[in-house]
DNA sequence: TTGAAAGCGCTAACAC
DNA sequence: GTGTTAGCGCTTTCAA
């Protein structure tokens, strides 16, 4: 059996398919028994609007998508997926379309922003999990619908910022490890061109000018959020540097990295040597006698984009994204003072 | 600036909007001079071709659904995360559309399956989140669109059924466990609802059987996913037999419940007391010396189901989805003998 | 309260 | 090789 269309429904009802649009859409101009017998008659059918008939007739559904760069197989830190799911329940609570994109860098390089837009007749975007030297950056200028980017700062104003204040929780956590006799403290960031690395790179610094310490840059460890690398370097530096008492990592994975080449020296994460990590992830709590670390709550992140979005396509005040909340979870990988 | 649409392209290279459609659809008639002027024109334009106008034209993209059930804000195994990017880069890899439906108990009620696949206009759909119980495996006859499910199975012949085989994996583990000396071993499942359960329950009772040893059924607990149910009824089954030697538990998260009861009172796991799990979530690796579970690729599945859809879609012959493999991962939880 | 008719952007017969 | 035209399913004036 064919798909039904407006026309069988309106044969059957012994109306035009007019009375059927309209009683559909809650037109206020129906008979209400008409639209009553119209209605039912379409549920029998299993009759369903076609959307691209309703798109030529000029109604255009709202959608808001979300565009992923870079998704990969698994998901360690749990973000992805935090933001997916947010974004997702804010659209329903919304009533508003949500849909799933996603691109990387060979992508970007030969579709446009404003291409992929169109394409799926956008009307709202929220951006996760980009770099800044992704070529989309560059294009915020060309697409004209609300957007919002996850974790990275553009220089356009009308883009929304939805991010914690990395630059603070970093100063907060080191702070932190100084007020508790800690006075020799490396930095395991990711790379530059991921923004959270840079802010979480300033607070680390931040926080040793703050107490008057040296900042050193070859204290300053690149691992790019890899768990290997992290370990791989953190062996050389105890090698090179045996003073260090404790390192801020700039995420739990590698964070995990770092534990493991400390306690391969034989010594004890948590005593000799402190470690904070950043995101809370699942694993954190278990390990090294529970790895201090930032939580971020990347549901909310999610959350707070599809709405804020959502907000700016039905034209409400801008709403002013305060900065996500995030919390220093103390545990046994760096303890404070009793 | 509007967009663009066929008509503005045709004007501009001088030709009929006919020649600009073959030009970008690659039709044979078109002069190679006349279809690289207009698609260089098309492109300096930003010219991307209304889906809905393509659509009523009688072009209709192939699109493969994703359907979720119950999409929660965290998903602590990264099952729905594997699944997802499974079934997403299956589609890109065959070029195929890919998109993301949720749903819930509530909306199955409300909404036909049939309708949500008209709604999309789905060419295939994919499954995922599904419990025995849930309205839409009754409407299977209804869609007639390739169709695949994970993780469940349906009565319905020409429904893929994409798992592995969870009886037999069962019946591996719980084999190990009395392999090594293990005697009195119980059961921690999850709800009769989920039909993994089920499967698993079987796998053990098959072993037990295959061994001589007695099945009994109040040596299985029903603990449905949950690692603090499973926490609490073990803390009383200890109680009650404290000669069990060993738990087989039908995820992780269950499992960690179970180790927790296990070390509370003063136990050793993988001492006096083995366990297994299932799902290798990744966690397992670093808690109490290591859980040995049966792991599983979520990724892998997801990928599978996406990609015999598609070729289901394609006329292709019926892929046989063979069983998903699965390994028994040893580590200290439940170790072998030397 | 209802319906006839135009038109949305595109594709595909078919004519030229 | 190129253009004319009809029509896809729907919404929306506008007239009845």
């Amino acid at each position: 059996m064919e798909r039904a269309t407006i026309r069988d429904v309106a044969k059957k009802a012994g109306v035009s398919i007019t009375t059927v649009s309209k009683a559909l859409n809650d037109y206020t101009d129906v008979n209400p028994e008409t639209r009553k017998r119209i209605q039912e008659i379409a549920r029998q059918m299993n009759y369903v609007p076609n959307v691209a008939g309703r798109s030529m007739g000029g109604r255009v559904d709202k959608v808001i998508g979300l565009l992923i760069n870079d998704l990969r197989p698994i998901d360690p830190s749990g973000s992805v997926y935090g933001i997916l799911s947010g974004v997702c329940h804010a659209c329903q609570d919304n009533n508003i379309e949500f849909i799933l994109m996603t691109t990387d860098g060979k992508q970007q390089t030969q579709r446009p922003l404003k291409v992929l837009c169109l394409r799926k007749q956008l009307t709202g975007l929220v951006c996760a999990g980009f770099r800044l030297h992704d070529p989309y950056l560059q294009q915020l200028e060309e697409i004209d619908i609300p957007c919002a980017f996850i974790d990275i700062r553009t220089d356009k104003p009308d883009v929304l910022d939805i991010t914690m204040d990395n630059e603070r929780a970093a100063r907060e956590a080191v702070s932190f490890l100084i007020k508790n006799g800690r006075k020799n403290i490396a930095l395991v960031n990711g790379g530059p061109d991921a923004d959270v690395s840079i802010l979480r790179g300033s607070g680390y610094r931040w926080a040793l000018e703050d107490a008057g310490l040296t900042v050193r840059p070859d204290w300053m460890i690149t691992a790019n959020f890899d768990e290997n690398i992290a370990y791989q370097k953190t062996r050389a530096f105890l090698e090179q540097y045996p003073q260090v008492d404790a390192f801020f990592c700039a995420s739990d994975l590698m964070a995990l990295g770092v534990c493991r080449a400390i306690e391969e020296r034989g010594l004890t994460v948590g005593e000799e040597i402190a470690v904070i990590g950043f995101d809370d992830i699942p694993v954190a709590r278990y390990l090294h006698g529970g790895l201090t670390t930032i939580r971020q709550d990347f549901y909310l992140m999610g959350y707070m984009a599809g709405k804020a979005i959502y907000q700016k396509i039905e034209g409400q005040p801008d709403v002013h994204v305060d900065h996500m909340m995030y919390e220093l979870v103390v545990r046994g990988s760096a303890r404070g003072k009793l």
